[in-house]
DNA sequence: TCTGCAATTTACGTTTACGTCAACGTCAGT
DNA sequence: ACTGACGTTGACGTAAACGTAAATTGCAGA
């Protein structure tokens, strides 16, 4: 279960959202271990107070996005290059158009991996029918279900 | 480009459709030694003409739903236990419902993903949007892209 | 029969994404 | 001054998913 955004030492009142590596760790489920890998691969990059890491806003962000790629199954290196290109805006023609290149390409990704997705829900739609229709049938169910399922 | 089945000598004239694991590979753009690798993960179990590998047209669906698997960023361990419930139709009311248990789990993920490219997908569509504004304009373009993407 | 290709097994190597200590610093509270 | 709790930096370990090389075998065509 997520925490929520609270207070901490490390948020004076009415300066900008900071965060410690343990609070994002929380509130992401995941380990303090991964968010330094994270860094080391350049994914972030948190100030410092003396030794330890201050995570600005800007850092969660980041952070959310790989993990969202994560989700979708991405290497760190391509979360790398997309967030990099998201948050630095280009301006010459030049990088404007490999950009474009790069979000084509990776729209086209995400739209075989919809699809994937509605082709498997649809099959589990199926398997979850058919047991449930076995499951509701007293008895020598599992013939009729078969000639159902047919 | 996925190579059409074609007749071959792993196919006699009339018999049920059967593949060598060459043509699996080239059709499907993978390793001869990725499909062996699938084969002792337990994924795959092709009969045998002497020594070599032959693969039948139920082979050929269930790599085909590795890969799909795969591409949804599953571990060959989950697109195991899947495959194995999709296609061993249980009977018993304890394992209907320990499957219909799973199929609701594997949904929920798969729910989440499409929520994830939903989201990827709105982004990289405004990122395009404002690329092409800004290499449309002729000059100081920068600044008036920058005011509309605000 | 020789050549050569395709397939097989065995085994070690590699990359990715962290987990898991170990050893140490630091600051708050008692 | 002592004790935790939290954080840090190495360093090494590990699981997954193959890659890659070596040695061998079977079969087909010249």
């Amino acid at each position: 279960m997520p925490t929520l955004p609270r207070p901490s030492k490390a948020m004076p009142r009415g300066a900008a959202q900071l965060y410690t590596i343990t609070e994002l760790a929380l509130e992401f489920d995941i380990t303090a271990r991964a968010i330094r890998f994270y860094e080391d691969m350049g994914l972030l990059t948190p100030a410092r107070a003396g030794r330890n890491r201050v995570y600005t806003l800007r850092d969660r962000t980041r952070l959310k996005l790989t993990l969202r790629g994560k989700r979708l199954g991405l290497s760190l290196q391509e979360i790398k290059q997309l967030v990099d290109m998201y948050d630095s805006p280009s301006d010459t023609t030049v990088q404007l158009t490999a950009f474009l290149q790069v979000l084509g390409e990776h729209r086209r990704l995400l739209e075989q991996q919809r699809e994937d997705i509605e082709i498997t829900l649809a099959e589990i739609a199926q398997h979850e029918q058919r047991c449930r229709t076995v499951l509701a049938a007293p008895k020598a169910a599992s013939s009729r279900a078969r000639r159902r399922a047919a």
